[in-house]
RNA sequence: GGGGACGUGGUGUAGUCUGGUUUAACACACUGCCCUGUCAAGGCAGAGACCGCGGGUUCAAAUCCCGUCGUCCCCGCCA
């Protein structure tokens, strides 16, 4: 027998036709008198009906148990009057059996391929391969292929090549860690592997290819989160001869296209921008949920006279004081405020200052400090009605931003305020170019350092804090799908850059001297965007974990319970590589 | 490196706060039987866990204490 048709694939207009099927019993319901078997491939289910007249087909029937794996010839039919499932592509048909063959049985399954039970990311990770069979995952991944197929014709069309950049390269310490791959030849010596094709991509463009594209694997040695692997995929892509709203053009058709190619969803391009400042301020982070307002407003002036010393001094300081406007907080209880306190603690916050609103006045044990006209300032700003709670915060504005960020967050999502239905794409733009580092006391790039600043040659060590980039991230739903900018294609640029950063001479040369020499034998202007793929998968297919569209991934611990990676190798394997263990932890 | 939550038959949970009524409960899965229109099928019967591991307190521990291991979430980190 030969399949000649995918389960969840057979049409209505198959009724009549005799079709062969091959699947995975997904489930069985026995009545006696007439077997039914749910048959899943990765297209979906089709029903299967086993009768008594077929004595031989139907004592087969009897014994099939879970996930056993069959090939089925039959006739397809209508269903019976009354028997339709609406719920299913197949389910106003059936497929009445011929014949049938067991191709394989199968063990106890050590926990239940239902799309009605959550079993431990552990146990599931252990055996992947019935995990990804849960129909879900079958649609993830089908999601994950047609984004990867739609990126590739998009950017073919659009005159891209898809060129390969090594995994095997040169370790580059300034950004996250490096994994590390011991050289058999050189003892000592190692390669890295690549946190992302950035150098690699520039000197493309410097080569002439004009325009890169690669669906890059990426790698970085760092802890774990929900949205973070120590292997990743992003859309990697640079372009020569263009400026800014050239790459964030292109960005966005591709977004808007595989909105509509995969999700069948109209975006409208050009999309919404956001200054930097602005997201930090009104929104507490660089990547804003726009999908609900509650905005942080800024009391700094306001209230830097004010009878409150904990307000008053954290301005003093050079600090800021901002607030939040909780809607219907004002019934939070005490411990419930306490918690909140707790929370905004784990980003540096040493109290929440509140109030809460009833009718017409606020209530707390801070509001007797304040001026009625202070009182009304705070509550029209933020638009505070009878019922809610106004939190602030006053310290360092890094604190503060942070802080209420993650509150805004936080009570969003715990209010439900969050329309789970918004695509919402946001531009933030007008990054600062460096940053201080207050551990390291020198200038980091916000970015990377390759970054082209928006005025070259006015940046010097004093004012870089205040110079801006020539950057963009794009930020869908709160999250960073990715971030671009326009690179630095003149070496002298380049070293007056490192030289800000206190990367020496020396040590840029021994980094990143293959670049800065390729960047004098006639680079073009440059730019281009790296797009985290699993990030963008898991949006399109709805889950909240990259690890839900990535076939094997690695737990938070960075393990990998399917093969038991990592794992101990031969000292043999040591010996080669010139590689002695010292203290094992 | 730090904070939090969780760990009970194959799976998902209840019981833990307030130790004894527990012979550890329920649902699903599993085994057997019944059933000709179900679709998270139904009915009857059955098997299956010394409650992550180690130690302690107590007449008595799934329950309290200490330690340890594992998983997830968050902070740091992720140019």
């Amino acid at each position: 027998m030969k399949r000649s048709m995918y389960c969840g694939k057979v049409p209505e207009s198959s009724i009549g036709q005799e079709i062969t099927v091959c699947g995975w019993v997904h489930s069985r319901r026995d009545h006696g008198g007439v077997i039914f078997i749910d048959l899943r491939d990765r297209e979906g289910i089709l029903q299967i009906v086993f009768q008594p007249e077929n004595v031989s087909v139907f004592k087969t029937a009897e014994n099939l148990r879970s996930e056993y794996v069959l090939c089925v010839k039959g006739n397809v039919r209508k269903r019976p009057e009354g028997t339709l499932n609406s719920n299913m592509y197949t389910g106003s048909i059936e497929l009445v059996v011929v014949e049938v063959e067991v191709l394989n049985t199968s063990a106890m399954l050590p926990f239940e391929i239902s799309d009605y039970t959550e079993t431990s990311e552990e146990l599931r990770l252990k055996y992947r391969y019935l995990d990804l069979r849960r129909t879900n995952f079958q649609r993830n991944f089908i999601i994950r292929h047609k984004l990867a197929n739609e990126i590739r014709t998009f950017l073919n069309e659009e005159g891209f090549l898809d060129i390969e950049t090594p995994f095997l390269t040169k370790s580059t310490p300034e950004g996250a860690r490096d994994f590390l791959v011991p050289s058999r030849m050189h003892h000592g010596n190692f390669f890295a592997l690549p946190q992302s094709p950035q150098i690699f991509k520039q000197i493309l463009m410097i080569a002439g290819f004009d325009k890169y594209y690669q669906l890059a694997r990426c790698f970085r040695d760092e802890d774990l989160r929900a949205d973070r692997q120590l292997e990743f995929t992003q859309i990697d892509l640079e372009m020569s001869f263009v400026e800014e709203e050239d790459v964030i053009n292109l960005t966005e058709r591709m977004l808007a296209r595989l909105c509509k190619s995969v999700l069948n969803m109209e975006i409208k391009a050009p999309f919404k921008t956001m200054t930097y400042k602005d997201a930090m301020l009104r929104y507490g982070s660089d990547k804003p949920d726009t999908r609900f307002d509650m905005e942080i407003k800024d009391f700094s002036q306001e209230l830097k006279n004010c009878g409150f010393s904990v307000f008053a001094s954290a301005i003093e300081k050079g600090g800021v004081v901002r607030g939040l406007c909780i809607p219907e907080g004002a019934k939070f209880s005490r411990s419930e405020i306490d918690a909140l306190t707790k929370f905004v603690g784990e980003y540096g916050a040493k109290g929440l200052a509140w109030m809460k609103i009833v009718g017409s006045s606020a209530e707390s044990n801070i509001v007797k400090y304040f001026k009625d006209e202070e009182i009304k300032t705070i509550t029209s700003k933020l638009d505070a009605k009878d019922g809610d709670l106004i939190a602030f915060l006053a310290d360092e504005e890094k604190i503060v931003t942070q802080g209420l960020g993650a509150l805004r967050l936080k009570s969003g999502k715990e209010l439900g305020l969050i329309d789970k239905n918004k695509f919402n794409f946001l531009w933030i733009v007008d990054f600062p170019l460096m940053e201080w580092s207050k551990e390291e006391q020198r200038w980091q790039a916000l970015h990377h350092p390759f970054t082209a600043p928006k005025n070259p040659d006015a940046i010097n060590k004093e004012n870089a804090g205040s110079q801006k980039a020539k950057a963009y991230d794009i930020i869908l739903n709160g999250v960073e799908l990715g971030g671009g900018s326009i690179r630095i294609h003149k070496s002298d640029i380049q070293k007056k850059i490192f030289d800000i950063l206190d990367i020496s001479d020396d040590s840029a040369k021994d980094k990143f001297g293959f670049l800065l020499d390729a960047l004098t034998y006639g680079a073009p202007p440059h730019g281009g965007i790296a797009l985290g793929f699993d990030r963008i998968c898991a949006l399109f297919a709805g889950e909240d974990s990259i690890r839900e569209v990535i076939a094997f991934p690695k737990t938070q611990k960075t393990l990998d319970p399917l093969s038991n990676a990592p794992s101990q190798v031969s000292d043999k394997q040591l010996q080669e590589l010139g590689i002695k263990v010292v203290s094992v932890r």
